[in-house]
DNA sequence: TAAGTAATGTTCAACGCTCAACTACCAACG
DNA sequence: CGTTGGTAGTTGAGCGTTGAACATTACTTA
């Protein structure tokens, strides 16, 4: 009854290194991100999901698919946004059990404040040390995780996402679109 | 005054894919371990610390840089450990500051159990979807970032590990020593 | 030995996340 | 219509993390 794949002495490894990776830079991001301008990682991530959107604004389910979040999450985070008065909500009119959470130009404004040194960090901590064939290849290995995630939970995760994997749009510098 | 080193577009989709593969990933796993033996990996990762070192103890902070944790959340972490009767504090004869964290067999014997189903999910979610070679690559491109995360702020995180990047141990199956 | 500095570990308050209700609404079916 | 089932979003309790303050003990130097 040994059924169990043990990971090999280089699965092993990789896997030790994946999870201090994926830890410490995480740790560092937010410790930089929230020294500097005052909020965490998860608000930014929702100021440019809702930045690159038409309008600037989002139905609450969707801003979570594309922050893959659980809806109760960001609930709670854009309430708090509100009263930074970064976000207002608005009910929707042709289903009225919905909600857009729109960016305000305060908003807006936030997330161009922050961006500058937000991408200093990432490039830094991440893209400085790495080759630009490796980050090519990093990029290709996650968007593999990705895939395969998104398809083997259908019924477990927040939403079914489509397994697109290959969004355009601008992450950390502001994308499109005039300013104030 | 436009000194920001923006990403590229390549960049920003490995970075986007980056952000989605670790937030997917983490809370994938988090919730097979939660749903299948209704603890943390918090709790697995300093179980796996643990049960890998000598006599399964650890001073406090060796547990925390070993576990990429901060003392405070260690310290909480292991309180509630103590309470589940996996890990019994021992107070430090030589240094009287100090406390040791001690494996109990139950400690252990929770590692067991839940190693099996735990290695399964990494594999399915993580290894399954990569080819080998992509694996070995992740390995050496985390293992990059981790050495320049840890040089680059000595004086920032919990504590200033040596910057191995090349430790041995077993992570994921039950690390040498014998069971009860 | 006394004073100053550094390190270990714990505690507290503030905050964010999770999970399970819960409200409100839509849509389909009889 | 009225019911049933499903969806959108919110709420509240409980729990874990964070960062700072704290007590205690060790080290260093005069």
């Amino acid at each position: 009854m040994t059924g169990t794949r043990w990971l090999s002495a280089d699965e092993q490894r990789s896997w030790r290194a994946y999870l201090a990776a994926t830890k410490l830079l995480a740790a560092q991001l937010e410790r930089e991100l929230q020294r500097s301008k005052g909020f965490s990682h998860a608000y930014y991530d929702i100021l440019v999901r809702l930045s690159e959107a038409p309008d600037r604004r989002l139905r609450m389910s969707d801003l979570a698919d594309a922050a893959d979040s659980s809806r109760s999450r960001l609930s709670h985070a854009v309430s708090r946004l509100e009263e930074l008065g970064w976000v207002v909500r608005e009910t929707c009119a042709s289903d009225r059990r919905g909600a857009y959470a729109n960016l305000t130009d305060a908003g807006f404004a936030a997330l161009v404040d922050a961006a500058p040194s937000h991408v200093e960090s990432v490039r830094t901590h991440l893209f400085d040390p790495l080759t630009p064939e490796d980050a090519r290849r990093l990029g290709e290995i996650c968007e593999k995780v990705v895939v395969a995630l998104r398809e083997h939970c259908p019924a477990e995760q927040p939403d079914g996402a489509q397994p697109d994997g290959a969004r355009p749009g601008g992450t950390e510098p502001v994308p499109a679109g005039s300013a104030a």
